[in-house]
DNA sequence: AGAAATCATCATATCTGCATGCTCAATTCA
DNA sequence: TGAATTGAGCATGCAGATATGATGATTTCT
């Protein structure tokens, strides 16, 4: 359903938000946390950075910190970020050349529903819900 | 949401059931009405023939046809054809290393909950769902 | 000032999805 | 049998996503 660039982003920012308001995660750690090549990564992080999803500091102690309150971001933004300009929904289903897009037929029509009720889930979602319980790293929440 | 080769599936599915029950279309055919590139069309359409969705034959008069009754056959069920073997879902949020699938963290759960709920318009819709209705070349239905 | 930490960027490599052209194989029909 | 039609398969190329390694720029700390 996303990339594994979209996928990355959306499983560090996850990471960060659980660290929200804390201090900064640097690119070490959370390419290692999540198994994803440093210096990609990085530019993952970078071009959420410039969205303001992220903030980011050098030196020592600096690192990437979430910008906004993990329930104010869903999963549809950032995913958003790393997505392709024209979604596949925007096609007419048949014949492109005879569908206007302003007026499509009537499958272009049920096919552009589909598609939007697909992706709602990311849209409905917000960033804090996956931050729910701990990881079984820590195991203290509810006895297991 | 789906990759371009699943669309031009789908897509080709949708042909396909509009003239269910009568003759074949050839590759030509599908491809020039859909605008995609014939001989990739073919790969595509061959792969389909191979889950016994399509049926195909050679020589003059002979095409591809649906194997089965479009209100049988799911979106899902076309582009399954066309994923990857281990969707995004599958992968747990935070560290993979330390998830069991089997018994997988609370915000793993959860996100494998989004990930069904976005496919679940596809496996609920039917391609003969997206039959309905005449294509604007035509006309005829309903007096526009 | 100098060293260490850290993000930012560049150059390059690899891998996969997508596309094109050519040839082979099967089928139909005269 | 031979010609035409059509699907099947192979070889190759291209572009974008993914990955790796080296280098530069900025900040902190001593």
């Amino acid at each position: 359903m996303l990339s594994r660039t979209a996928g990355y982003a959306v499983r560090a920012v996850v990471l960060l938000a659980r660290h929200y308001g804390e201090r900064p995660l640097s690119a070490d750690e959370i390419a290692s946390t999540l198994g994803a090549p440093r210096n990609y990564l990085s530019k993952t992080l970078n071009a959420l950075t410039h969205r303001g999803i992220l903030t980011s500091a050098r030196g020592p102690g600096g690192g990437y910190a979430l910008a906004v309150s993990p329930d104010a971001l869903s999963v549809a933004d950032i995913a958003d970020v790393f997505a392709d300009a024209r979604p596949a929904g925007a096609r007419c289903l048949l014949d492109d050349s005879l569908c206007d897009p302003r007026d499509p037929c009537s499958a272009h029509r049920r096919w552009t529903e589909i598609t939007l009720s697909a992706r709602e889930p990311l849209l409905r979602t917000a960033i804090g819900e996956l931050c729910v319980g701990e990881h079984r790293t820590k195991g203290v929440a509810g006895r297991p």
